[in-house]
DNA sequence: TAAAGCAACTTGTACAAACAAGCGAGACCA
DNA sequence: TGGTCTCGCTTGTTTGTACAAGTTGCTTTA
């Protein structure tokens, strides 16, 4: 593990144990670096870590100040239904409803950078939060990783995971659009609620690490069932708001 | 403006202007250096504000991607309404429909970290968008701050900007929770759609520089009103999914 | 022909030094 | 008393250097 992710793991673990409460001073870089016998560039990467997390504040000339002392969870989950159930201790299942191949509509043709009409493949699938339907998701994936998609178990626990181990494919960046919608007939069936209720939609496009789009998707939640959390500050924020579109 | 800020900006033009589209590789660290003159660890830092951004994609031994090409926008929208719309160019509009004070209930005074039964202010908002009912806001203020907030204009535009230039108040870190709801008997009548209709919900507490807690809101917007847009990376998120709490 | 391995290239980590810029508290002055 | 000013402290920016580690394509080898 590099230095400054040591560091960084050192402090935040004394913020979560208490040592430095909510709303108190950190100590100054030149004494973390003494104290860590690091270079003060090192230290200032360290804490640029937990700054990122939302977990401390900082502002020239004062002294950072602890925000937060919650453990934030790390990025597999916002891809991987699975591993995230995992890490807050539930239990996930997945089940695929339908699996066919058609031509890309013009829309998906530009969100996964192919050329329209070209052919892609489509999975809707169920998943579940220890047995409870929580979830459908209807995702277009590019042709170049439709077989490997088409080779998993229907009932696969996590999609991400088992690519990883199949292919070395690793979902490496994602855009995401979240609002609110009404349920469908399907949708209200699916999960088990009345049509017109509640859900709460994530429309997302996922990217291999060289940047090739591989999947597009619409993920609808139950009302109630999950909820996204969001740390953000005057320095460097990665959320936006956009026009309903 | 700081040198990698400047670079940054310059790199930032360049992708949205298409000199280097989605899927290419950027300059090298070298390259770009001797371009603008500077050092490499100054150029690191500008790159590192794009990968921040979510419109490159990096990883140690490859040439940096481009992933995106759309202008983000900066924080403070998250936090004003008002600008966020005049960001995208719509026109704001505000009205306070309630505001009293009393007693906080416990969990509000864990948000605030004030002692439960402080008093606070509690403040019922409805935001227009181009006239349009879009949002309901009710927010729960610090006492400390309240008496400043009882002083706005009921139909000023921008709390955020009216609270800055009055008390130099700067709503500087938040903390959001991001689900999906219907409409209650209130909401349904105030924003013009049915009981049990879909609303986004956003719960939020927002924090001022010195890390002390201002307000806690829940915010609900019409479903198609109002979509969050987030990107993210294996490296670098801030974004959790947590369970309904 | 295909796998293994090497070599050049590129990004990541760490250290050191110097100056800029913002903050806060105490000193000073009216 | 109340405001202003200055000075020390702390974080932000920039440069330079050296080495570590991952990627990629080419070469070598079986």
């Amino acid at each position: 593990m590099a230095r400054y992710e040591h560091i960084a793991g050192e402090l935040r673990d004394a913020i979560i144990r208490g040592d430095h409460p909510i709303g108190t001073q950190l100590p100054t870089e030149a004494e973390l670096a003494s104290r860590f016998n690091a270079a003060r560039g090192t230290v200032r990467q360290a804490v640029a870590v937990l700054v990122a997390e939302g977990l401390v504040g900082t502002r020239q000339g004062a002294r950072r100040i602890v925000l937060g002392s919650e453990r934030s969870q790390s990025f597999a989950e916002l891809h991987s239904f699975a591993q995230w159930a995992r890490s807050v201790g539930h239990q996930a299942g997945g089940l695929v409803l339908d699996s066919h191949r058609r031509p890309s509509t013009p829309s998906e043709a530009v969100r996964l950078a192919i050329t329209p009409g070209e052919e892609v493949l489509v999975v809707v699938r169920l998943r579940r939060l220890d047995g409870e339907p929580v979830l459908v998701e209807r995702t277009v994936y590019a042709n170049w990783i439709a077989p490997a998609v088409e080779k998993l178990d229907p009932a696969c626990e996590s999609v991400t995971q088992e690519l990883y181990e199949a292919v070395g494919l690793v979902f490496a960046y994602g855009e995401h659009l979240i609002d609110a919608v009404a349920a469908g007939a399907e949708d209200a069936r699916l999960l088990g609620v009345r049509r017109g209720s509640p859900l709460l939609r994530q429309r997302r496009t996922t990217t291999s690490q060289e940047g090739r789009p591989v999947e597009c998707s619409d993920d609808r939640y139950r009302a109630g069932s999950v909820t996204f959390s969001i740390r953000n500050s005057t320095t460097a924020n990665s959320l936006v708001r956009r026009a309903g579109d």
